[in-house]
DNA sequence: ATTTAGCATTCGAAAAAGCAGAGTGCTAGA
DNA sequence: TCTAGCACTCTGCTTTTTCGAATGCTAAAT
């Protein structure tokens, strides 16, 4: 078991080194700790036995490790009142009456991202809990139409679609009005199987070129419901944090905020706001992960934050919490 | 003027600086030019004399200027062949019957930039000689509605709008049938203008809450028209460029592709493929921008591609140009 | 009048050497 | 248990050296 000191010690070290970036040394800790240098030396060295702190070489200041933070995360760190600032740069969007909600979002993590110079990310569900409450169709030219979906909460959906063949526009219009007929109502999640099982079997006896316009309306809706909304914010700010001086790790994370599976992996089903330090997450070894999911009003998604294990976690999951209880 | 010899030494040293981006000395190019490196080395002091070379330090091999890659797109390189594997990829494109025209740009765009390790941007105009084809709007609680506009050739906008005040559903359809019934058919570039001047004085007579609703409208539209629509890929590819060898010189580049601006500003109604050059451009002045506007079936845009000085020029012009060509 | 060979010179990149400072571990005494 | 002291280690920086690739210039050759 770690001691009370020890818990201190370790404390003291992860804070210092959040703020710094700098392996801690055993004489900088002296006075607050009250105590000799030698008598923190050998605590340290305790400390590192138990996996808690690293050394970068053999006589170099203490670095926290990953365990580390995860036991500082769960077991020392407390949960904060949120800073003056922070609260006040926030304020500016919930006073905004011309922002929607999910707007509202987008704005509060771009905020929360420049403040911290972490990586934002809000990841947006294609709306669950929507119903489809009309669909269209615009014929463009005998070979495209657009194909328009609008649920009840008032998000929208629509798609170019290229036909494989020359459709008629009244087959089109023929289309759609069954389509409408049978989907109006439908949670926007379940549309793909209504369309196989339901709609599928009986548009033949309505129109010539079913097929055809089946399956144009079969991959628009199915772009529908995989798309996830990626917005990201301060991908630059994150190149401000020290850890990124070597060239090549920069271009390994840039390439990582590119790739639209990974991020949207980040996805999250859980309400809390919870932190993946380092290998607990699947984005970067050397960088945690910190989400929660958000859920207002019908729509849902993730918002998330990525940035070195260095984190300042405290500041971080004050943020996070505060954002999502002004939002409920 | 320049010789005969001289603009073939150029146009040595440019092509080798292209594919290796280091100082090209005299010595190396003695088999090729026939001749001693003294008479190369004369040569080359002539040309750096006019301003179309340069040496990074007193006793360095040559690089080509600013006015040197000008000199050499203007008056030395040629137009050549679209190389056989490039043109494969593209057909790639081209054959995929299921993509509507504007994705297949993008698309275009994506390979191009894998191709080339540069950076491809394309600017979607907000459909210019597009026609309102329908307004809709779905209340989705007392405060928030959706706006949706339709054109005629497809393009859908759509946007959350909060109301400052209550307004009653039947309000909401009055004002959107009365938008419908003058809008019809007005192009998406005059609306603001019609809004104004013919709708706004008659809409207080049938709404009460005319103001209110009125402003929502117009907020949503002015959104539409000002939005640029821009996609980028291969913002990590160009980082793989050798000039991008140090730190910061990464950073600065990045943060100019996150500002929305400064890309936005790339946008030309050049129908003609330009190369702007270093300091030509507004970009950044280590870097030569490419770019072109295409216009297919009434949607326009600007294609561009973003890379160091030290571009593959003759390769460049030609990719754009058989994309545009094989949009026609 | 060009072109070339030869030579001293310049400069950068990379390796080697040197140095100061910050830390550590360990031991012996308080 | 804690602390003072000491030998030792390693980094980060600066300085030196070395090496090779180019250059410009001059004088001879074509």
């Amino acid at each position: 078991m770690i001691s009370q000191r020890q818990s201190l010690l370790l404390k003291l070290i992860i804070e210092e080194y959040i703020k710094t970036a700098k392996p801690i040394g055993s004489k900088s800790l002296c006075k607050i700790m009250n105590c000799s240098s030698a008598t923190i030396r050998s605590e340290m060295s305790e400390l590192e036995e138990m996996g808690l702190l690293e050394k970068t070489h053999i006589s170099s200041g203490r670095v926290p490790s990953e365990k580390g933070y995860r036991y500082y995360v769960d077991n020392i760190m407390k949960p904060k009142e949120l800073n003056g600032d922070d609260m006040l740069k926030l304020q500016t969007v919930f006073h905004n009456k011309n922002l929607v909600l999910s707007d509202a979002i987008i704005r509060s993590m771009e905020i929360i991202s420049d403040l911290t110079n972490y990586t934002a990310i809000v990841l947006g569900e294609s709306s669950v809990e929507n119903k489809v409450s009309r669909v269209e169709a615009i014929p463009l030219n005998d070979m495209e139409l657009t194909a328009i979906v609008i649920t009840d909460k008032g998000h929208v959906e629509h798609k170019k679609v290229l036909l494989e063949e020359k459709v008629s526009v009244d087959e089109i219009k023929q289309t759609v009005d069954l389509i409408n007929k049978l989907l109006i109502g439908t949670p926007i999640d379940e549309v793909s199987q209504v369309l196989e099982f339901e709609i599928k079997p009986i548009i033949g006896k309505y129109v010539k070129q079913h097929e055809v316009l089946y399956n144009a309306f079969y991959t628009a809706f199915s772009d529908f419901t995989h798309d996830t909304n990626i917005k990201m914010s301060g991908t630059k700010n994150i190149l401000m944090q020290p850890e990124f001086d070597n060239i090549n790790k920069v271009k390994e994370i840039i390439g990582k905020f590119e790739d639209k599976d990974l991020i949207s992996n980040i996805k999250t089903d859980d309400k809390d706001v919870k932190i993946y330090i380092g290998s607990e997450n699947e984005f970067d070894d050397d960088m945690t992960v910190i989400k929660t999911k958000y859920s207002i009003n019908g729509e849902q998604g993730t918002i998330a934050l990525i940035g070195p294990k260095r984190m300042e976690y405290e500041r971080v999951i004050t943020l996070l919490n505060y954002i999502k209880d002004n939002f409920e």
